[in-house]
DNA sequence: CGGTTCCTTGAGGATGATCAACGAGGGTGG
DNA sequence: CCACCCTCGTTGATCATCCTCAAGGAACCG
């Protein structure tokens, strides 16, 4: 989902360049502002107390994020940073409440985008707790894998990312990729990951 | 969220009684009807292989639920069931999306629905992999207790639904919830918890 | 009562986390 | 060009935690 370039501009939306790990705003400040990728990755995540961060999950190029509190005058509930560099759109509360009371059919594509981010979070939640750290692994790579094709093809996330997101140490990861590797589930090249 | 019940029965919805157990639906299946809770409460849940189930979430008297996939026309990603004896209205997909189309404001009003689902999934995800069991189960009582007063009140799950929310075993929540008598954090009487 | 459903306890074991160390590659600046 | 410092990947050993299994007890209800 995203909204017309132009259009975000007339309503006073400003083009922002980010360095990769910039934080573009913490879990739990109010939220204030409408973002919407043009180019780059940004992630979102949770740390807990002993400094161990999960991974809610990343938006790229053309997708919008960080809107549900929006609608419903929270705050974040997780931290947001350039995963590489960026540029990023910004547009104000307002503004973007405004868009959506004047454009009802992208009010309607809002309705659409959060009902799948429910549905996804719902698959992911479901997956992460069946515990079984392979089990984890292949659901995280089913999920972010791009073609939907049989053949297998290089991940572009690192051990420590996937660890991140599917609430598993790095060790884990790896010692479980090299079983995988073993039993023909994927193949590891040069450190790469293909599935 | 609700939508007014003389409305839904002008749009052709029919009020419909389960008892306790019974399948609203299942997991998979197309999601072909909006339903809203008159009386009772109905729990969505996930099982795997080995028919450990994850609870997804309650809903309660006056909640709408298993709406996402009717916007994005996809499958249930959960199984709902009757928690208690219930009434529950059912309208057909198509009447309800018309609805949605001939009132805005009932439309608007789903969008922050959807918002407070997505901004609970994810601290309800992140406080589950925060491992920790006794972590897990304060942030399952916290998002559960009807009151937001300091006084303790009696928890009406019992152990075995703490356990299917937070992703841990029965014996594991009796346990913790044991140290946590011990610990002054909760009260234990007669068998019930008060928190 | 007899049958549920729920709660409880103990013992043992498996699994993933933790800790510590090292290797390999890439980039940078002297 | 080389030394240094990153980041990322890797391995082994040990440990703590939670799961598993098995058994029984308590409360409730028709």
């Amino acid at each position: 989902m995203q909204i017309d370039l132009d259009l975000l501009f007339t309503y006073g939306a400003i083009a922002k360049e980010y360095k990769k790990n910039d934080v573009l705003f913490y879990e739990d400040e109010m939220a204030n502002f409408y973002f919407q990728v043009v180019e780059g990755c940004v992630r979102m995540f949770n740390s807990n107390d002993e400094g161990k961060e999960f991974t809610q999950g990343y938006f790229c190029e053309g997708q919008s994020f960080g809107e549900p509190p929006i609608f419903i005058d929270e705050k974040y509930p997780s931290t947001a940073v350039a995963f590489q560099d960026c540029k990023i759109i910004k547009l104000s509360k307002e503004k973007f409440l405004k868009i959506l009371d004047e454009y009802p059919a992208i009010q309607k594509q809002f309705l659409k985008l959060l009902a799948h981010r429910i549905h996804n979070k719902a698959k992911t939640t479901k997956d992460i707790i069946n515990q079984k750290p392979e089990f984890r692994i292949v659901a995280f790579l089913n999920a972010h894998k791009k073609s939907t094709g049989n053949n297998k093809e290089v991940v572009q996330f690192t051990r420590q990312e996937i660890a991140n997101f599917t609430g598993l140490r790095v060790e884990t990861v790896i010692r479980t990729l090299n079983k995988m590797k073993a039993d023909k589930k994927i193949d590891i090249i040069n450190h790469k990951i293909y599935f």
